[in-house]
DNA sequence: CCGAGGTGGGTGAGTATTCACTCACCCCTA
DNA sequence: TAGGGGTGAGTGAATACTCACCCACCTCGG
């Protein structure tokens, strides 16, 4: 209890909207998880939705960061090496943003907002891909990928793949996801070599 | 008002539950929008979440029986016709069941419910990736698709991307998603030469 | 050095509303 | 006349949110 209620609020909404879902996160449980009372939350958040909205801006990770450094300084190391980071990071980051962001699809009302937040913050679920896109288009001038290759096409593949694997496999069941590691070696060099 | 009372029920909570959400489609507006009193709803449905499950398992386009036909007979028109094809009805697949599908995770328990339920179907999300597998392999054992391919890999890049492409654009907003037969041509294209 | 008073963070006990669901009853047709 | 499909009017439970109040701590004039 010495993390200040502000914080512990946030970490218990968010932890319930992963548990038990956005639905089942409500005022009173999100209270007792904190450890304070109903009353409490509005004295840090005007409503249950803008705790969720500052849920989804502050908790949940970035993945641009790593794209823009990588755009800004392509040939570092091999082209490989540089894919299969990125793979990995977007795979474990789709793990952990996906749930929730999916279940925002059961309420309009917040996903439209948070849309509007996002776009006003210049960021969106398609950024990952324009930003892999930049990536690859540097590496293209490099020489490092064939010109006549379809970056976009290209990171729609990669990214894709990487996000697919967070909600085609049940964790709880009896298909796990594959490794996030080999997954992303796996994806990559059948990028980069093709099938046909 | 000709259609039977179950069908408007069936279509009135499908629809609702695409437009403002799981959590907003609630027994009062299903019954508006079908045309009946809430009370009709339990004369064909012992339960809300019953009437969720009915949908998702009546009303969701399946993917599988594309797969399963070329898998059994690969060599009918040449692989890019085939995989583009796949990837257009995938594209169009994911567009119409994600926004239900990922409304789940809002609903644990729902989620895990039905989760059970495919299982014993022996379906799941992560089939369509298998079942594109299998074409992909049959394909390479005539000879179509190079040997030292990772098949599975391939079909988790080809059909994340389609997913990827359901819920990384913002439907109503700035960022349209790209036209699925264009969308899939690029891809397959791309996933054939490779890019390095 | 003190104490009056403002302030930010906290509470228990509500309240209005909405929800899924039920009940007694009805009506048409086989 | 029996019963499947339909209804209007509830019901108890749950939910987001509010209200009056509390208290520890700071500030600052005297």
């Amino acid at each position: 209890m010495q993390k200040p209620a502000r914080a512990r609020i946030l970490d218990a909404a968010h932890h319930l909207m992963l548990s038990v879902g956005l639905a089942r996160a409500t005022t009173k449980v999100i209270a007792k998880e904190a450890g304070c009372s109903e009353a409490a939350l509005y004295k840090h958040f005007t409503s249950k939705e803008e705790l969720f909205v500052t849920v989804l801006q502050e908790r949940l990770p970035r993945l641009t960061p790593l794209l823009d450094q990588l755009a800004g300084n392509p040939s570092a190391r091999s082209i490989e090496e540089n894919l299969v980071r990125i793979a990995h990071e977007a795979a474990l980051f789709y793990e952990q943003s996906f749930p929730i962001a999916a279940s925002l699809y059961a309420e309009t009302q917040l996903k439209t907002r948070h849309e509007a937040a996002m776009r006003e913050m210049g960021t969106g679920p398609h950024m990952p891909i324009v930003g892999l896109d930049a990536y690859l288009r540097a590496e293209q001038v490099a020489g490092r990928i064939r010109p006549e290759a379809d970056t976009y096409a290209a990171a729609s593949l990669l990214l894709g793949a990487c996000a697919q694997r967070a909600f085609a496999y049940d964790a709880a069941g009896q298909f796990p996801p594959p490794p996030a590691d080999e997954f992303a070696r796996d994806l990559v060099r059948t990028l980069l070599a093709g099938i046909g």
